[in-house]
DNA sequence: GTCCTGATGTCAGTTCGTGACATCACTGTA
DNA sequence: TACAGTGATGTCACGAACTGACATCAGGAC
């Protein structure tokens, strides 16, 4: 018989969602992650660079997904539509691991850390993003200000999706937001449209 | 005479930023700049969170900035352009400080953990943003839009002044960047302006 | 069979970050 | 003038995050 038990990785990324999730990312030490997995401490940080990188896969399919959708757009579309086919090209990604985003998210929602590693992987969609809107031949402003556009629109249409238990699709949320997007600079009924104004009287200066 | 040479906090960020600049933020330890500063470790954690807290500045004025422009901002305004508004608001704050903004620019732009934390800075800004548009009566969603697509904007706009010396003033970039975003859903020449496309080869999939 | 490879273990070490307690110039007050 | 209180700092001890160097040893290649 194998020397080891097998897939060891995958024993410390489930060991470690679970721990996280039971008893908070920052309680949870990593020789206890290691542990529960019938492994190392040092085992561990031979499969991933730190504590926080268990929660982010490095065999992400997203920037090549997204890379692909946008090489492959038709070419007459505007910039933010082929951004925005991109991302929705990408989105069967998290629908479909749905009940393991949600608890990843949960882990995520809950620890500033981990905030901050989420919105760096974002950020590294962006900088995809923009390469491969550049190699269509656009300029370089205009590449990377329609994938950050892109990708802040995302990150609403995420979140949106999360909150909205099975109210719709990831996708569906996307192309909303995106469309919504497209009528902030009128000023149409944007002001007062009711009256649920929250008076908290903090400003959020965080 | 005092019993301690004043202004510790200041002789702290002095010497973190020195020695950050010149041998990188990783091999700094933080008991060298301690030491430079003619304090102990000890006492530099009584004075910022951690090793990356002392480039983030906690009196940062841009939240109240952010959040006094957006409630200030004329009422029939489209959303974005109250964006814009509170954006070209707070852009002095970087101008007046430039020297010292592109010091610490430099050193974020070595550090990948440093990154991390000046994304997390803008999505803070990003969350003040979205209070203060949904005080203005804006639904969560529309607000966070704005909000979220004004902080990408401003990313851009932020790099395009960084790299481009004395060019243009950050306000004028952060000016013409959102001009440019209202372009990216129309069809114009955004595809192939000149034939600069650069075949790199890679796919950047990091 | 022997050699090599690769996943893991062991161990020692550095650095980050924190809690607990000590020090002592300065400040106010009787 | 004495004396208590405050606050910025120092000292010490420690857990936990990472890392480099070397050891182990089943299984596959030849």
């Amino acid at each position: 018989m194998s020397r080891w038990k097998p897939d060891g990785r995958g024993r410390l990324e489930k060991a470690a969602l679970e721990l996280y999730n039971h008893k908070g990312f920052e309680a949870t030490t990593v020789a206890e992650i290691a542990g529960r997995a019938g492994l190392t401490e040092r085992t561990f940080y031979r499969h991933f660079a730190d504590k926080r990188a268990v929660l982010f896969p490095s065999d992400n399919p997203l920037p090549a997904i997204l890379a692909d959708a946008t090489a492959s757009a038709p070419v007459p579309l505007p910039p933010l539509e082929v951004v925005t086919h991109a991302l929705i090209e990408a989105a069967p990604v998290y629908e479909e691991r749905e009940d393991l985003v949600r608890q990843r998210q949960a882990v995520i929602a809950a620890n500033p850390e981990l905030q901050e590693r989420e919105l760096a992987k974002l950020a590294a969609l962006a900088a995809t993003l923009t390469q491969a809107l550049r190699e269509r031949g656009l300029d370089t402003t205009t590449a990377a200000l329609a994938a950050e556009i892109g990708i802040a629109a995302f990150k609403v249409a995420y979140e949106r999706w999360i909150n909205d238990p099975d109210e719709h699709t990831l996708a569906q949320h996307i192309r909303e937001t995106l469309d919504t997007a497209k009528h902030l600079t009128t000023p149409a009924e944007h002001a007062a449209a009711t009256d649920n104004v929250s008076f908290t009287g903090q400003q959020g200066t965080a």
